[in-house]
Order: structure tokens, then C-alpha cells, then sequence
DNA sequence: CCCGGAATATGATTTTTATCATGTTTCCGG
DNA sequence: CCGGAAACATGATAAAAATCATATTCCGGG
């Protein structure tokens, strides 16, 4: 796996801002400049944190590469998987803009490229440009939506459905390899556990099974899902 | 129980913007009268609903009077409680925020008096008071923040903590009444089991248990917290 | 005040899921 | 390329929770 170095640093916003995903590409253009100059960029190794749950936000985050996960961890000391995050993804708003501490932590699934924006600046440049403030908002909408949505399926769907429902949500948010069927992302049974909130045997248990059964293909870390379609069905969900 | 009537309707909004948990207290004095001049009150009667999952948003709700419920039905066909509306509270704004249908149906859990501010009015409000905006966004990343901490809940706590924690979560929202003990709404065990994402009859179950260790005690709807410290170390929550 | 349906309660049983135990594989650093 | 720790796998068992069944109580409308 080639994975990127320091000289990768440092990117222009511009390669985050092509991704429609971004909500900083409604930033205005001075504004963007501005961030340009300001914005801090550093390397995360794989499993280093960026941010605690428990600490101080002084600014916003985007992921320019990599991919970090969002988890919180519960009473018990286990943790639960809340997000995940692609490149183009801010991080760390929720935080910043309730005045809140963080209420989880963001630890790099690979090794990713994350910029950092003082907080001074970002709400500067919202008060200015009401534009990206309704599109924060729109941001902010959207995640309590997703995050309703998954309090009803863990309330409601046994975890066979959910463990499907996972592998799903992977999917759609780091897509397939080039060979059109294998996750583009390497997440331990542990963290898949983590996502669908079951015990680790519990979730290796049900992977084996659609493994099994020709659903998915199980080798190492990678999952490729050979019917899609089964999956669905598995997964029991209809959007 | 005095319910109130139809002549109760119609109330000036500084009757919500006295409690500190509206936001829109924070909009300026003349948006105040526009919204009072274009706002419409009606009456709902218990178990009425306000509007109904799937519909589009033609703008943003306010409970003037009594409570309501935010269900989400799950595949199943089960409802899911996502969140509580107490007087002075806004309703129905991250469908309206985000541009989508509703996701979730209001349902009132008593007699309720609900004004209706129309979208145009409201974002046009919006637009010009960047602080009302802010207010929006701290509501809704508080919102975000409850969700994803019962969904770890969710994940990893037991039912019977999750019961307990349901209790003071209704407790919480809707206080006591003049004795200090008993909780002043009326859920019924199936709407409680909704809340906590459980079985009727385990919910049922535990809170006879509860009942029966004298740490609550249940007479009808009419739910009393007789040992509130006992309660929160059966729910096992820190905070 | 009485009736009937709905809500509540509780027991018995089954299903689901977690936990414990114990191999097996994988993969990384030397 | 080897050794060992961590991740993965799987079986056995226990615990938790859902479901099914059946009373009992509550409550609103006639």
C-alpha cells in the first residue's frame, strides 16, 4: 500500500473544495484565500488521534486524504462508532459551534492529511457569509437526520440486519476498489462492531455467514460484497 | 385535568419568548411583530397529529401549550419516541433547515396549542439576523449532540438502564408536579418502551421492578420518582 | 353505573445476543 | 523468514430480551 508522505502536505483547499461534499467550496472566494493562508495542514498516522472527546475545540478541521473515524466511548470503556469521515469532510464543527467540548474523539482509520482552521477565522469568515452559514446549517440538519435514522434501526432491527446495514454505510461512504466490489476501506471486525453496536464475536459471527452464504467475500481485512442486491435484502432497508 | 380551549389560542409569542429555551427570544424586536402578525395558532387535541413523516415542510412550529412527541415509524411498522417538544420550543425545523420532507411525525401527547410560522417568513428572518442563525445552528449541534449520546446509549447500555434513563430523561423534560415526586406527563408503557427501544412488555416489566424495589412508584399513567438517587445509579449515567 | 375495549400486568417459553473458552490465522518487527 | 502478539474464528454456555399466552385493571361512553 502506497501510502502518502509529509511533502504531501500543505494542499491547496481547492483539492478539497472540488468535492462536492464540502461545504467550504460555498465559502466565498476571499474567504477561501484567507483560510488558505491561515489554515494549519498535519499528518495523522494510522490510529492517532486528532481531536479527544472531552477537549476544547479552538477550530474546525477538514480531512483533505485519508479517512478518520468519529467515536465515543461508553460508560463501560467501549467505544461506538457515531460517524465516519471522507476526504472533503469537515470535522469538529458540532463542537465548536454549540461552545461545547467534544463529545467524541476523531481517530485516523489510515494515514490522512487533516487541515485545521482557527476558530477565530471560521466564525469570522460565517458571520460574513450567510451563504455557508444555511449551508452549515444544511450540514448540521442533515447529520441530526442520519443520526435519527440509525437511533431507530438500533432500537428497532436485530443485529443481523444492522451488521448488513454496516457494511452498507461503508460502502456508500468510501465506495468500492476499481474492481467494483470490494470496500475501498479496512476496518477491523472490532470496529465493525463498534458501528452496528454488538459484541465482536457477535459481528464476526454474522460476517462468516454472509460470508458463507456467497453475500460477501471475507479475505483479511478486505470485504467485498458479491451480491449487493441479497445484501439489501439482508439489511432490510428500503431508501 | 383543566384542559384549556380554543379561546386560549392565539397567545403573543412573548409568552414563549419568556422561557429561555426558545431561540427565538434571541430574534430582534421587529421580527417579533411580524411573526406575531403572521403566525397561526391552532388547537390539537391528545393523540392529534401536527404533521405527519413524509410531508413537506411549508415552515417552522412553535408549542405555545402542552406536549408533543417526534415518532419515527421504523419498517417494521413500530415507532420510535426521537424526541420530546416542551412548551417554548421550536418544531419541525430540520426538515424545514435542510430542504427535506419531515422525517419524523409531531404527535401530541396532550391537549396542545402550536403556532405556525411560514417558510418564507421565517427564513427572510433568518437571513437578516446572523444571530437568530447562530441560535439555529447551537440548537441544532445541541440536538446532534443528545442523539449521538443515546445512540451510543443505545448500543451498549442494557434495557434496564435504558428505562431508568428514560424516566429521568422525562423527568428531566417535563419536571415534576407540586409534589416534587410524581412526573407531570402521562406516557403509556408502550410509548416508554418506545422511548428506551425495547419490547412493551419488558418495559412494562422493569418499571414493575422498579416499582416493586420502591425506587418508583406507579399509580395509573402517574409515574412518581420516589428515590432519585437510587434511580440514576440504576441508570448508571455520570452526567 | 355498567359495559367493553384498551392498557397494564405477569407467567411460560423461545429466540437472540453476550460471554467465556479455546483454537487458528494473520501480520508486523526484528 | 521467524516468533509472537493481535486479530479472527468458532464452539459451548449463560444471560438478556422478545414473544406468546392469559389475566386483571383501568377508563370513557352509553
Amino acid at each position: 500500500m502506497a501510502s502518502f508522505q509529509h511533502h504531501d502536505l500543505d494542499p491547496k483547499c481547492s483539492r478539497c473544495s472540488e468535492r462536492f461534499t464540502n461545504v467550504f467550496c460555498r465559502a466565498k472566494y476571499d474567504a477561501l484565500q484567507d483560510i488558505e493562508k491561515e489554515k494549519i495542514c498535519s499528518f495523522y498516522k494510522k490510529g492517532e488521534v486528532i481531536f479527544k472527546e472531552g477537549a476544547r475545540p479552538f477550530g474546525i478541521f477538514c480531512l483533505n486524504r485519508g479517512k478518520i473515524k468519529l467515536v465515543k466511548t461508553g460508560d463501560d470503556g467501549r467505544e461506538h462508532i457515531v460517524r465516519l469521515v471522507r476526504p472533503g469532510d469537515p470535522l469538529g464543527y458540532r463542537s465548536l459551534l454549540s461552545g461545547d467540548k467534544y463529545n467524541a474523539s476523531a481517530i485516523a482509520i489510515e494515514d490522512s492529511g487533516v487541515c485545521f482552521i482557527p476558530k477565530e477565522l471560521f466564525i469570522g469568515i460565517l458571520a460574513k457569509d450567510s451563504d455557508l452559514t444555511f449551508e452549515m446549517l444544511r450540514l448540521l440538519s442533515d447529520d441530526l437526520k442520519k443520526a435519527e435514522l440509525q437511533l431507530t434501526h438500533l432500537a428497532q432491527k436485530p443485529v443481523r440486519e444492522r451488521v448488513a446495514e454496516a457494511l452498507l454505510f461503508i460502502k456508500e461512504t468510501y465506495g468500492f476498489e476499481s474492481d467494483g466490489m470490494t470496500i475501498n476501506a479496512s476496518f477491523s471486525r472490532e470496529d465493525i462492531a463498534n458501528i452496528v453496536g454488538t459484541a465482536t464475536e457477535t459481528a464476526i459471527r454474522l460476517l462468516s455467514e454472509l460470508n458463507k452464504d456467497s453475500i460477501i467475500k471475507l479475505s483479511g481485512k478486505k470485504i467485498s460484497i458479491l451480491d449487493l442486491e441479497k445484501l439489501i435484502k439482508v439489511a432490510n432497508v428500503f431508501d
